[in-house]
DNA sequence: CCTTTTTAGGTTGCATGCTAACGATTATTG
DNA sequence: CAATAATCGTTAGCATGCAACCTAAAAAGG
């Protein structure tokens, strides 16, 4: 009889367990930021761009290892809502500067206790010394494995490398 | 200043990382299953398919914690390919029977050794017990939490609890 | 029994993530 | 300098996950 009768197999792989605990984090993040109308992937395009005001919007995806078009649809949608806005970069023709609004500044403010709450709540199953160790384990095989998926990640920089800052 | 300006305080998020690592799980696991053609989706489906021969849809749905909605497409899919068959349930008019068909098993079989090499791939950063470690800490996680999901997880009973076995 | 509620399967629409392709523009390099 | 390659924003299409809603069937309640 083969190994894989067994659905115990299935469930203890890593490919199963994130799956689902993406999913439950996702969920837990959505309940608690629906008072202020912000999904994952909208809370870190804002944030990024508060740190980062004025990138464009490949380095955008970069900095959150989204896809492109992803990138862009959410921006479009924060665009609509008047949370950011989109300007011709300086510096090159085929750039657009992409920054925070004042409304978009106040949401994200907004956003910060639920965003907090659901931090909470997800981690609390663990103790504290199994939260650091869970962090710190997701960190290791994230960074051990950039490159693998299509999505790049690239932490924008600070100073002259980001595109609009040179 | 606001604490949120730092962008490592992002990345330091346990929805962040676990995005993250979801999306590099993924990605390897379609990569290596790519010659046998199947998603992690189909996998799962196949998988549990194969322990619980003749489950009806909303009970495979949540046996991988999927909403019923996926599983119907992916199912339509997979029949289409002849890998599976349904058929309706003896117990229930509104029951649909699921099963593997000889071709969808052959291909499951052959799924096995792509899936061992994305697996040893996506946990290849981490020391043997790290990797004990990371999958204790997701079981647990996902434990403490489920029922925050939208989709419930199930596991399918082996005895007269599944629909199909009474 | 018969009515009410729950459930299974299905459809539709929206958000997200990926691929592939495209025109325009910028970089590279021969 | 000119040909080539890489990049940016964009569109389009496929897969996954959610919500809302429908019909039919089953369960639960009186």
């Amino acid at each position: 009889m083969p190994a894989f009768h067994n659905l115990s197999k299935l469930y203890a792989r890593p490919g199963f367990l994130l799956r689902r605990a993406h999913q439950i984090s996702a969920a837990v993040f959505e309940d608690e930021c629906r008072s202020v109308g912000l999904t994952p992937a909208q809370f870190g395009v804002l944030s990024v761009l508060h740190a980062r005001p004025g990138l464009d919007q490949s380095t955008l995806a970069r900095a959150l290892g989204f896809d492109k078009v992803t990138v862009l649809r959410v921006l479009r949608g924060l665009e609509t809502r008047g949370l950011i806005e989109r300007v011709p970069a300086p510096t090159s023709r085929r750039n657009l500067s992409i920054s925070l609004s004042a409304a978009g500044l106040s949401l994200l403010t907004q956003a910060q206790e639920p965003a907090e709450r659901a931090y909470r709540r997800l981690m609390a199953p663990l103790n504290k010394e199994q939260q650091t160790q869970l962090l710190d384990l997701l960190q290791r095989l994230n960074a051990g494995l950039e490159g693998e998926a299509r999505a790049a990640f690239v932490p924008p920089g600070q100073g002259p490398k980001t595109a609009l800052s040179a």
